[in-house]
DNA sequence: TAACAGGGACGTA
DNA sequence: TACGTCCCTGTT
């Protein structure tokens, strides 16, 4: 068990930020995250943390996946003093973080995304890892599925996933396994690249279009200056920033914004 | 019951 | 650049 105090880190709004869609609350107080092909538990409570694991698995895993090491409020403080609006959309958000996920589980995940909502995208997600995935156990002995690799998924058929659930999504699944495996497209390759050629070569893949691959690029690659804009963001530029984002002031790290933004106008009071 | 929208992208014009 | 279409599910 390693207990900490942690600042700007809130598992609810990162649960529900959209970002990671095997992460759950089990009960009040206590999330599940299912990543890098472990099971973990996690206890928090007013600021207060508490992971179920090794100090050694917490350091080699957990705080990069959860991005611990980065300072947050840095990024907040840069915020327009006059812009009302992006301060109240992150002093609301401010527990959120980008989590480090696996690049491959992400370009899954925003494919599926397309056109879906949240709670479908989970249980696609959920139908995949139990079809596909490994079986694994937690020490207290509870299974739990891994998220399946692409050489399992390539040897599927393009419609195979609509049992799943996907729909005309299948294809796109199915067809970017395929890409992977043959070399087509190279994920290590692409871990390397800076964000506009990362940005471009996700966009190869049949099914990735810009939102996509910024969705991708932010929560599987880690580029904070990736702004991914959906139908939410558009409709608060729209409202809030007629003149456009102003990506200059916020070089860099736009994406963290982006989120609190998105959050904002999910759960915030309007 | 039917219609519609939901964190888009593709193909065609 | 614009528009119809793709699949499925929960909501109205």
């Amino acid at each position: 068990m390693v207990k900490k105090q942690i600042e700007n880190f809130d598992l609810e709004q990162i649960c529900n930020s959209g970002q990671c869609f095997r992460m759950e609350k089990l009960e009040e107080n206590k999330y599940r995250v299912i990543a890098n092909d472990r099971c973990l538990d996690i206890y928090q409570k007013d600021g207060e943390c508490i992971f179920n694991c090794s100090l050694e698995e917490f350091a080699e895993i957990w705080e990069e996946y959860f991005d611990l090491k980065e300072d947050y409020k840095f990024y907040i403080d840069q915020i327009n003093p006059k812009d009302t609006y992006l301060l109240n959309a992150a002093g609301m958000g401010r527990g959120i973080r980008i989590l480090n996920q696996d690049l491959w589980e992400m370009i899954v995940s925003f494919l599926i995304s397309q056109q879906n909502n949240i709670v479908r995208i989970r249980r696609c997600i959920q139908n995949i890892c139990r079809e596909y995935g490994e079986e694994k156990k937690t020490a207290s002995g509870e299974s739990y599925y891994a998220f399946p690799k692409p050489d399992v998924l390539a040897c599927l058929e393009e419609d195979d996933l609509k049992a799943c659930n996907l729909g005309y999504r299948s294809k796109y699944v199915v067809r970017a396994a395929k890409a992977v495996v043959s070399g087509d497209i190279d994920l290590q390759a692409i871990e390397k690249m800076k964000y506009a050629e990362a940005k471009k070569e996700l966009l190869k893949i049949f099914g990735v279009g810009i939102k996509v691959a910024d969705c991708i690029c932010l929560f599987g690659l880690h580029h904070l200056e990736a702004f991914p804009v959906d139908t939410h963001i558009n409709q608060a530029l729209e409202k809030h920033y007629k003149r456009g984002f102003p990506k200059r002031r916020y070089k860099g790290f736009e994406g963290i914004l982006q989120q609190y933004i998105f959050y904002y106008e999910l759960f915030g009071e309007k």
